[in-house]
DNA sequence: GCGTGTGAACTGGTTCACAGCG
DNA sequence: CGCTGTGAACCAGTTCACACGC
């Protein structure tokens, strides 16, 4: 009854986010139509996905959007604030200790950590930093639930077991490394920018040569 | 023949990192199953992966990382160099623009693009910028294939239709909302980074719930 | 015997078809 | 009649089991 599949939960957390935009511009209902549009796949599949969540619709109304967000945020967990840090200050790190959308996603960032004390003092920024070697402390001080990883390859592994030492149960990593957090219960979950851009690059190659002939027409 | 699933083509992209890497160290040769660690997946799936783009493994002894890199590069396309740019210069597109592992993907950042005069003239980087109604302009004078969209969310849409008309052929979108580019045959894939995390909330909930008892021991 | 290659069974997520309410 | 909810059919991708070559 609480496993929902992780496709679904990636759909989820963007209806939830799409739900917030909506009650922003004052729009109070809307459709697994429009909804699937907007996220990119079948109207069924949302249905499915809300359903998961537990039964939000009024039928042949559609989805009171107010609800629906309550409900997914109250079911995935998404609203209550958990505090994260990042780990790894150079250009990507930096971009995200200061990024400022993570708040959707009830995420404040209250650290940042890096190796070398030359960035640490140059960087300018109004959240803390500190020395690398002082993560697990801090991690735990802070109550840090979540780690993002942006360190590079060759410090990733051991980056992921300090944050997870200090007690955090998940990390987003960043490194092109599959880190592994043996023992401990953390969830880890991969960006891998370059290997992203790599796939564009494939799926390219792949469209370019069977797609030459018969294009995919899919009109909305 | 060509048709490589995509989940495929990503661990592929993954495998093709993982030869350049081992190919520095002077690693000659692979096997499926210490593939299989790196990549996060099982072997027999590491093989069929490999299968999918030809024939390269000698039985009883593993994987040439050289032949097995090559032939990958050769396949996905991935040797090609190709010209990209940064569509929104704010705090990930900036670091984007300078991130300097793209090469790895075949990949150089030869434009940045932003609708701020402001930002355009205080920026210090390398890299060529220009104002964002250029863009089309300059993507076709620079024949530049693929864009990476790191614009507000509410400039999403029209930036890609600006990329797709000066003949981008590849969109790497990092804006929470799904661009559509209709009639022009563009890949897009889609980086939502907020979303990441939200889902690494979502899978702690999860797992917290159900996993409170039972621990997934996984011995590698 | 270790390691690749591959056809057959399996799994779970998506698509399809339709029942039911407003 | 449009829209949600859902059980049944479908299918892609993974796992399993095993044949073959070094």
């Amino acid at each position: 009854m609480a496993g929902i599949p992780e496709p679904s939960i990636e759909r989820l957390c963007r209806i939830h986010g799409l739900c917030h935009e909506m009650a922003g511009c004052g729009t109070e209902v809307v459709s697994s139509r429009e909804l699937s549009e907007r996220v990119g796949v079948t109207a069924e599949v949302i249905r499915k996905d809300i359903g998961n969540v537990g039964d939000v619709g009024r039928v042949g109304l559609g989805y009171a959007v107010k609800t629906l967000g309550e409900r997914i945020e109250e079911k995935l967990g998404l609203g209550t604030e958990r505090s994260a840090c990042v780990v790894g200050l150079g250009r990507l790190g930096g971009a995200l200790l200061e990024y400022g959308h993570f708040s959707l996603a009830g995420i404040r960032i209250v650290a940042g950590f890096d190796s070398s004390i030359n960035r640490l003092e140059t960087i300018r920024t109004p959240v803390p930093v500190y020395p690398a070697h002082e993560l697990s402390v801090v991690v735990r001080r802070e109550a840090i639930a979540i780690g993002l990883l942006a360190v590079p390859a060759t410090a990733a592994q051991s980056s992921a077991e300090a944050l997870a030492a200090g007690g955090v149960c998940g990390i987003l990593n960043f490194t092109p490394v599959v880190v592994g957090v043996s023992g401990a219960r953390v969830v880890v979950r991969s960006v891998d920018i370059v290997n992203e851009l790599k796939v564009v690059v494939a799926l390219l190659e792949q469209h370019g040569r069977q797609d030459l002939t018969q294009a995919d027409e899919r009109s909305g």
